[in-house]
DNA sequence: GCAATCCATACTGTGCACTTTATAAAGTCT
DNA sequence: AGACTTTATAAAGTGCACAGTATGGATTGC
């Protein structure tokens, strides 16, 4: 189903590529061919740009075009450590108003998460897994900000998901946070969450450090 | 001096209209009005209207037009809820980056705000001396955060500022903070930010339930 | 070797046509 | 007759083709 609007139809396209790695950081974004390509006008390409680079996933100078952001190790450590700070406060605040519906739909995923071996499906569930648990806090500033952090980071959480058991921790750790929520234990919760946190960032830094 | 892009100037142009209450809440911008009294076409308001609307200055429904957004109670207390645990963040971040020059402007400037008895001009240094303080921060992830939290609540603290006691304490926590920096007792300079965004939270709910 | 100029590329802005939405009037059914 | 649906119309947002313009690199001349 598309959008009723063409620039929002760019702003979904361009983003889930450039998430799922699809145009890799660095990529110059050329107005006129992702016209051609999505077979719309300069116009919507344009705006959708500009709604991405404020979102933080494209860098945009006037009259010089657009690239996909790429991160240093800096800016995504700084990412995290907001992450850490801000989705404890979500998690609070969206739990008190989540209903078994969502609760039954994140346990079903990450059931499919257990088992899923690709890669980029898993990393798409998971991410699907973390918005359901925060879905009562979407129109909020805070789900809002807490949302384009996460998407910021993901190209850079799958290098370190490459390795099958930084998967397998990261399972046992969403299995963990449901039996918290379950037993409405949100302290535990709120702890588990930073140290999830803390543990991929310490896996992305490990990763980027045997590569570049 | 005009930025040297036209949408540019729209976004500068229509987000301190807003944000000093020339155009109020709930207002209806009409692209090809805005269009007519800034010279300039539709397009470039239109990406400017975008841009306040991703920033939450203004409210973008497609198809339907784009209001000024009018903040209820509740959202004015998650904007002061997330920058009293971001602004101390933040705080400890620029202050080390922060050099004399910068620390004897926002000096000047809280010198200019104690002797300064209109009401919009107080604000507008209020916000000049707050920038300055964190300047170093400006590129970062959560500089911007910061920064459009507080633009965003500018227009619902106006409201508290009616009072000239209101603006005398602020002065005086001024002083303090910056004499806490000079000292680099930046802990004391954390407490006092937090304590500052209370006060001023419990002064926009006082003059808000007296009102409406 | 350096600087000014030229040129290709791609972004920005305009005017217009198209589409959607909301309002109001006319028609239909019970 | 009243309420609901349908249809016309006006207002405003969206999208497109094209013209205008800024930028970076190549070329020319000194």
């Amino acid at each position: 189903m598309r959008p009723k609007t063409n620039y929002e139809f760019v702003r979904q396209t361009l983003r889930s590529e450039i998430i799922e790695g699809v145009i890799e950081p660095g990529a110059r974004l050329v107005q006129t061919e992702l016209a051609k390509r999505l077979d719309v006008s300069t116009t919507p390409v344009r705006e959708a740009l500009q709604d991405l680079a404020r979102e933080g996933l494209v860098l945009l100078d006037p009259h010089r075009g657009a690239v996909v952001r790429s991160l240093s190790l800096d800016e995504v450590r700084e990412i995290y450590e907001l992450r850490m700070v801000l989705e404890p406060m979500l998690l609070r605040k969206a739990v008190s108003e989540l209903d078994g519906k969502e609760l039954d739909h994140a346990r079903r995923l990450y059931e499919r998460m257990e088992t899923e071996q690709d890669v980029s499906r898993w990393a798409e569930l998971n991410r699907e897994f973390h918005h359901t648990l925060f879905a009562p806090a979407d129109g909020t500033r805070l789900g809002d900000i807490v949302a384009s952090l996460r998407d910021s980071a993901i190209p850079y959480v799958a290098l370190s998901l490459a390795k099958p058991d930084q998967r397998a921790d990261s399972n046992a750790e969403h299995a963990e946070l449901l039996a918290h929520l379950r037993d409405g234990d949100l302290d535990a919760a709120e702890r588990l969450t930073r140290d999830h946190l803390a543990a991929t960032l310490r896996a992305i830094e490990e990763s980027r450090s045997t590569l570049s």
